[in-house]
RNA sequence: GGCCCCGUAGUUCAAUGGAUAGAAUAGGACUUUCCUAAAGUUUAGAUGCAGGUUCGAUUCCUGCCGGGGCUACCA
C-alpha cells in the first residue's frame, strides 16, 4: 500500500459518491500495481463497484476513470482492461514522492522511536548442555530480526532470553566431568566452553548406556537397570545437593555454566545478535512455584488428593494441565509462569511478550497465555508465540544421536571461507585492502546465511542441504549486497556527499521501468509495518530482493553518470540513492551488514 | 483416536479473493571497448485429488490422499 494508493482510494470513494450516490466500504477499494504489459501505474479493481453503479464493469470503470482524471490532479490518464481500471499517475507526483523519500535519508521507512508500546522479544534460550546448531541460527536470526523490525515500526523493544541452567541435565554433565574430566577447562584444552561441556554431556550418555547394558547382563530388566545405573544416581545426588544449596556443587555448577555462557557469547557475537537482559531459570522457577501456590489460594488453580496442583482449561477448549508435581517440584510450565510474571514486574509498561520458540511448543504457549489471562494479566491476550518451523536436512530432522546436527560455529566458519574462496576466484580482491578482507568475508558469508534463513515464511519448515551449501548467486544475500555496492559506487563516482541535494525537478518523466522501481522502493514503510504486525521478516527480505531485482534490470540499460539530460541524471541518481538506502535499511532489519565494496 | 500446520516448475522459495500463478537454481541459446558480469537478456517447465461458495479461488468451506507436529507428574 503506497501513499498514492490511499489518495486514490479516497478519490475513488468520492467518485462513487458523486456518480452513484454512495461510497463503497474501504476494504472494497483495492489498489495494486499495474501489470507491466498494460499502460498505467496503479490499478483499481472495479468489480466491487458494479453493485453501486448497476452497470457493467467496463462502463463503471469508464465513469470512475473520467471522474478521476477530471477531479484528481495526480491522475493524468486511464484505461480499462476488463474490470480493471489502470491509472496513469502524473510525473509531478512521482518526482515529489521520490524527493520526499530521498530527503528522509536513513530514516526512510522508519517510524519515530518508541512511538508505540513496549514489547519484549525472547529468543535463543538454548539448552546449556548442547552447543548451538542450525535450528538455533534460525531462531536467533528470526528473534533478532523481529526485534529490529518492531523497533523500526516504532516499538520500544527489549530483547531477552531465558537460560535453562538448572535441572538433572546439567548435573549429568557435571558428573561426567568429575569422573572423566581430569580437571580440564576451556583454558587448558583451548576448546570453546559450550563444546567442552557438550562433550561431557555426551560422555555421560555413553557411560550411562554402558552401565545399563552391564546391569541388564546380570539378569535385571531394562526398567530397573535404567533407574539403578550408578552414574544416574550420582547425577540425581548432585541435583539434590544443588537444590539444598551445597556450596561445592554450586561452585562446580556455576563454573561449568560460565564456560557454556562464554562459549555461547562468542557465537552470539559472531552471529551479530545481542540481548538487553538475561533471565535464568535458576532464578525464576522458585517464583513460579510461589505464584502457583498463590493461584491455588486465590482459587484459580486446583489441588488434587495427591497434592499435585492443576489448572483446568476445559472452558477454553484445552485440557487440564499440571503446574506442580505431587512432590512439590516444578515443571516447565511452572517456571514459564514465574518468568513471564517476573518480566511484567520488571517492566511495568510492557504491552506484550513475543516468544521465539519452535512450533512443537504451540500447545504449551496456548496454555501459558491462558494461564496468564486467568491470573489477571490483560497483556496475555496480546502475547504472541512466534512459532517457526524446523530446519530439515535432506534425510529429515537433525538428530544428535545420528550425528547429523549442523553445528552453528562450523557453519559460520564455512560461510566465511566460501565467501573468501568466491571472492578470490572472481578476482575481486584487488579492490579490497587485506586488512578489510576478513570483515568482508563475514559480511558476505553471514549475509548469505541470514538471508537464506529469513527469506522463508517463519511458520514453514524449511530445507537445508549441507552438501549443497548456500548459494551466493541468484536470490541470495550477496546478490543484494552486490547491487548495493554498485549503487554506492555510482553515488561515490558522482561525488554525492549529501543525497538530500538530489532534488528531482517535477517536469522529469520517468519511464515505466523507473516508475516501477520507484514504486517498489516506496513500499518499504508499509512492508515494515506489515512485517511488524505479522512478526514476519520474510516480507522484508522479499521486498529487498524485489527492489534489487528491479534495480539491477534498470541499471543494465539506464545510464546514470553518462546521462546527458541533467534533470534526468539527477532523477536517476536520486533513484539510485533511494534504492540503496531502502535495501540497506531492509537488510539491516534482517541483521545483514552491507559492504561498500566487494 | 483427538487437535494443529503444510502439499505450487526437477529442486528451493513467492503470490491482502483479482488480469496470462512470480523468482531463483538446474537444462538450452545469448550479452562485456559502457557507472563493479557475485550481473543482464532469452527459451522450456508447476497449484496433490474431488466437490462447494462467486463476476473471479493457489488463497475461503467440505471430503479424500500424502508429509510433519502436539496430545508426559520430560524440557
Amino acid at each position: 500500500m503506497l501513499k498514492i494508493d490511499s489518495i486514490l482510494a479516497l478519490s475513488v470513494a468520492d467518485a462513487c459518491n458523486n456518480l452513484y450516490g454512495s461510497k463503497p466500504e474501504p476494504k472494497q477499494i483495492s489498489v495494486q500495481s499495474t501489470r507491466s504489459e498494460f499502460e498505467g501505474d496503479r490499478t483499481v479493481v472495479v468489480f466491487p463497484f458494479t453493485r453501486l453503479s448497476g452497470k457493467s464493469p467496463e462502463l463503471t470503470g469508464e465513469q470512475i476513470g473520467m471522474y478521476l482524471v477530471k477531479n484528481d490532479d495526480n491522475i493524468t490518464n486511464f484505461q480499462i482492461v476488463k474490470g480493471f481500471l489502470n491509472l496513469s499517475v502524473s510525473d509531478n507526483y512521482w518526482a515529489k514522492a521520490l524527493n520526499d523519500a530521498v530527503a528522509e535519508k536513513e530514516c526512510f521507512g522508519l517510524q519515530a522511536a518508541k512511538s508505540k508500546p513496549q514489547v519484549m522479544v525472547e529468543y535463543s534460550s538454548p539448552n546449556t548442555n548442547k552447543p548451538l546448531h542450525l535450528g538455533h541460527l534460525r531462531n536467533n536470526f528470526l528473534g533478532y530480526s523481529v526485534s529490529e523490525i518492531l523497533k523500526a515500526a516504532g516499538h520500544d523493544v527489549i530483547k531477552v532470553q531465558i537460560i535453562n541452567d538448572r535441572g538433572i541435565h546439567i548435573c549429568k554433565s557435571m558428573v561426567a566431568w568429575k569422573l572423566f574430566g581430569n580437571n580440564e577447562t576451556p583454558t587448558s584444552t583451548g576448546e570453546k566452553g559450550d563444546k567442552l561441556v557438550g562433550r561431557y554431556y555426551v560422555a555421560f550418555d555413553k557411560a550411562y548406556k554402558k552401565e545399563v547394558a552391564e546391569i541388564i547382563s546380570t539378569g535385571k530388566d531394562e526398567e530397573t537397570a535404567k533407574s539403578e545405573a550408578p552414574i544416574l544416581l550420582a547425577a540425581r545426588d548432585l541435583l539434590h545437593k544443588w537444590e539444598a544449596g551445597d556450596s561445592e556443587v554450586r561452585t562446580l555448577w556455576s563454573t561449568m555454566n560460565r564456560w557454556v555462557y562464554d562459549g555461547f557469547e562468542s557465537t552470539y557475537k559472531e552471529m551479530g545478535v545481542d540481548f538487553d537482559k538475561l533471565y535464568y531459570e535458576s532464578d525464576t522457577y522458585l517464583i513460579g512455584k510461589s505464584l502457583v501456590k498463590k493461584g491455588l489460594a486465590d482459587g484459580v488453580f486446583t489441588q488434587r488428593e495427591d497434592s499435585s496442583i492443576w489448572v483446568d482449561l476445559s472452558d477454553v477448549g484445552l485440557d487440564e494441565k499440571l503446574l506442580l508435581r505431587k512432590d512439590g517440584t516444578a515443571v516447565y510450565m511452572t517456571q514459564d509462569i514465574g518468568t513471564a510474571i517476573l518480566r511484567f514486574e520488571d517492566y511495568p509498561s510492557l504491552d506484550r511478550q513475543v516468544y521465539t520458540v519452535g512450533n512443537e511448543q504451540e500447545y504449551h504457549f496456548k496454555v501459558l497465555f491462558e494461564i496468564l489471562s486467568k491470573l489477571g494479566f490483560p497483556q496475555a491476550s496480546r502475547c504472541h508465540h512466534l512459532s517457526y518451523g524446523m530446519v530439515e536436512l535432506p534425510e529429515g530432522k537433525m538428530k544428535s544421536r545420528e550425528g547429523t546436527v549442523v553445528d552453528a560455529d562450523d557453519l559460520l566458519l564455512e560461510m566465511r571461507t566460501s565467501a573468501a574462496q568466491l571472492a578470490s576466484e572472481a578476482g575481486k580482491l584487488d579492490n579490497i585492502p587485506p586488512s578489510e578482507r576478513d570483515n568482508l568475508y563475514k559480511k558476505v558469508g553471514y549475509g548469505a546465511l541470514k538471508y537464506f534463513l529469513l527469506k522463508v515464511d517463519p511458520r514453514k519448515s524449511m530445507m537445508f542441504d549441507p552438501a549443497g551449501s548456500i548459494d551466493f548467486i541468484g536470490n541470495t544475500g550477496p546478490y543484494i549486497q552486490f547491487n548495493y555496492v554498485r549503487a554506492r559506487s555510482v553515488l561515490r563516482n558522482a561525488g554525492i556527499e549529501d543525497v538530500s541535494t538530489l532534488v528531482t525537478p517535477s517536469t522529469v518523466h520517468l519511464d515505466n521501468t523507473e516508475r516501477n522501481l520507484l514504486m517498489t522502493a516506496l513500499s518499504l514503510p508499509t512492508i515494515i509495518e506489515e512485517a511488524a504486525r505479522s512478526y514476519d521478516p520474510s516480507l522484508v527480505a522479499n521486498l529487498c530482493y524485489d527492489i534489487t531485482k528491479s534495480y539491477s534490470r534498470w541499471y543494465q540499460d539506464h545510464p546514470i553518470l553518462k546521462e546527458e539530460d541533467s534533470d534526468l541524471r539527477i532523477a536517476r541518481l536520486a533513484l539510485c540513492s533511494l534504492c540503496s538506502q531502502a535495501i540497506k535499511t531492509g537488510m539491516g532489519l534482517l541483521g545483514v551488514d552491507m559492504p561498500e565494496n566487494m
